[in-house]
RNA sequence: GCGUCCGUAGCUCAGCUGGAUAGAGCAACGGCCUUCUAAGCCGUGGGUCGCAGGUUCGAAUCCUGCCGGACGCGCCA
């Protein structure tokens, strides 16, 4: 159930009925309990139209809306505004009605297809913090599209091709003389200081590497041999990575640059047929007279270089074409920092002029902005170098390991390294998650492996006291049928909530924004964490009737829990 | 120079398709554990929403101009 669709359908009903029907119908949450659960803000507006005083219209559409199922009372306040009540027996019957639905009441929707085109790491490095937005992120949103019944192909667009493999594989050549592919290339990070090193200062070296450049783009068979072990071992270390993150990418969804090589020159010809693409200072160019600036210059956008190499550009609207046509995406959503937004912008335009991908397509750039230190400068170690990703997990699965064994709990082993895995890598990625700024944001260690407030662990530990209330309840959650009676102030405020997990998803959904969800998780967690201090469950003094219904809004705080966090990617317990 | 994004509490951030007294977390201060897990709850203090105009019944939110910051703008990705 949507209660905001509901609303705003009722209240456009209303309007219809009092001739009014092209006015908008705005229903929003209300920002303070004393005000209802929503309000109507729709009179004020209406007000000059009609001519009359906003209460006075407010007192018309009050009449007209037929909300007596729904709200206890329509208050007119202020202005006009129209507070609506809702009503704590249809709200406990809205709850019932999702007790035992998997999906919380969440509709499928009209499936499309989506590309979802993510993390995409260079892999000539190892993965380092920059790149934790991009794999989360991306992971949730294709998470969530799923969960709405959406048929999502994962494009992980891997940094596999290039200039910089020259290096790297006339390195390796040598490095093979003496040692296996694993051990010249278990740290990538040295491995690549080493080739920059003797491609920066070794007599002949930098002659080599073009020429391993041109092998490569030949197809040079021992090459390409040299160049697939070094990919090979790079995305095996990337796939540690995923696995630590419990993300859900796999080789089957790897889509590198490479994959489009074959495709850039028919690209640059089509371009060309079409007018599109002009010879300008040896290079071919595609002129944006669009984007032009102030004296009517356009936009240069380069598909070839006068060498005649190709470029990201070239691969972008190859990338574009397949996506379009084979794999026929209704909506395609590219996920990285926000300086390349200008690049995807042109991309779009030229791949549109070239008929790459079907009007009614969508291409959506998200960007987000860079990681920074505390000082506001890019984000580097005490040595200067970037954290890797590998170690900022470890150390935050180390930390969760320490603050557990601190609250000296009864549990085991096994069980403290999953919880401390659990909780370590929920707060590193919930940290991520919960910021949308598309601006540049401060890395912090500490607030990156924070468990308190606003975090993961908070999150958990709402779902962890739930799940031990029925443990001490002695009966399994899917055994309740009782109905629910919303009596305290604490208990309206939950069913609420819990009606408005649909909503909140299908906002993450359209603007891959999943610090919506996180919001919102957080605060229905604060919400059970109220109603917890103030609605006794198990005491014996709880009535059964009252006990049975406060397990039932608790079970519902659980799987919404369970559910929301599972869409963000990040793992629940049963205790901690 | 042009363009994009941004400027909200000491710090990190929500809120931005205009709505009532701008919210959280951290930090500070004060309460609450013989009673369902204190990774918690309740409370206090803390704000010219960068500045100045404009539109509007109403502006953190929309428009314009400044100031400040980040990034981008023809052969890297």
């Amino acid at each position: 159930m949507n209660i905001h669709s509901l609303l705003v359908s009722r209240f456009k009903q209303a309007l219809v009925e009092m001739q009014v029907s092209d006015a908008s119908a705005p229903v929003t949450r209300s920002a303070r309990p004393e005000f209802g659960d929503y309000q109507f803000n729709g009179a004020m507006a209406l007000a000059k139209t009609l001519k009359q005083k906003p209460r006075d219209i407010a007192q018309q559409i009050v009449d007209h809306v037929k909300l007596d199922d729904v709200a206890e009372k329509l208050e007119i306040a202020g202005p006009g505004f129209i507070n609506i009540h809702l009503n704590d027996v249809w709200l406990a019957n809205q709850c019932e009605l999702i007790l035992h639905d998997p999906r919380m009441g969440v509709a499928a929707q009209s499936q499309q297809n989506v590309v979802v085109d993510y993390s995409s790491p260079n892999l000539a490095k190892e993965m380092h913090v920059g790149h934790l937005r991009t794999t989360i992120i991306g992971d949730a949103v294709v998470k969530v599209l799923e969960f709405l019944g959406h048929h999502v192909i994962r494009q992980n667009h891997m940094g596999d091709w290039g200039t910089q493999f020259g290096m790297l594989l006339a390195h390796l050549a040598d490095k093979l003389q003496e040692e296996v592919a694993e051990t010249a290339l278990s740290d990538l990070e040295d491995f690549y200081r080493e080739a920059k090193v003797r491609f920066d200062e070794e007599e002949g070296f930098a002659d080599r590497a073009r020429e391993y450049v041109v092998k490569l783009q030949s197809g040079d068979e021992q090459c390409m041999t040299l160049w697939k072990q070094f990919i090979d071992i790079s995305i095996t270390h990337s796939e540690e990575v995923y696995e630590k993150l419990n993300v859900s990418l796999t080789r089957d969804d790897i889509m590198g640059e490479s994959a489009y090589n074959e495709d850039l020159a028919n690209v640059v010809s089509e371009l060309k047929e079409k007018g599109l693409a002009v010879e300008d200072q040896g290079a071919q160019v595609v002129f944006l007279p669009e984007l032009a600036d102030k004296e009517g210059n356009p936009a240069v956008y380069i598909v070839q270089k006068s060498g005649g190499g190709y470029l990201y550009a070239t691969t972008d609207l190859a990338a574009m074409r397949y996506r379009s046509g084979k794999l026929n995406a209704d909506r395609t959503l590219i996920l990285t920092d926000a300086r390349q937004a200008l690049h995807f912008k042109q991309t779009e335009i030229v791949g549109r002029k070239a008929g790459f991908m079907k009007p009614e397509q969508s291409y959506e750039h998200c960007p987000f902005g860079m990681m920074l230190g505390s000082d506001g400068r890019p984000f580097k170690t005490r040595t200067g170098g970037t954290v890797k990703l590998v170690e900022l997990l470890d150390e935050a699965v180390e930390r969760a390991s320490k603050l557990i064994a601190e609250r000296n709990n009864e549990l085991d082993e096994n069980e403290l390294n999953d919880v401390a895995r659990k909780v370590g890598i929920g707060a590193v990625k919930y940290a991520d998650l919960s910021k949308n700024r598309t601006t540049d944001y401060i890395f912090n260690w500490d607030t990156m492996l924070s468990f308190e407030g606003n975090t993961a662990p908070y999150l958990q530990y709402a779902y962890t006291r739930v799940k031990s209330i029925f443990r001490k309840a002695g009966i399994p959650s899917t055994a309740l049928n009782g109905e629910i009676k919303l009596e305290q102030t604490q208990e309206h405020g939950l069913a609420v909530l819990l009606m408005q997990f649909e909503e909140v998803v299908n906002v993450v959904a359209k603007e891959a924004t999943p610090h919506v969800l996180c919001t919102y998780l957080y605060d229905l967690a604060s919400a059970f964490m109220s109603f917890y201090e103030a609605c006794p469950i198990l005491k014996d003094s709880v009535d059964d009737a009252t006990r049975a219904s406060r397990l039932a809004l608790s079970a519902l705080v659980a799987s919404t829990l369970q559910q929301g966090l599972t869409l963000l990617g990040i793992d629940t317990l049963e205790k901690m």
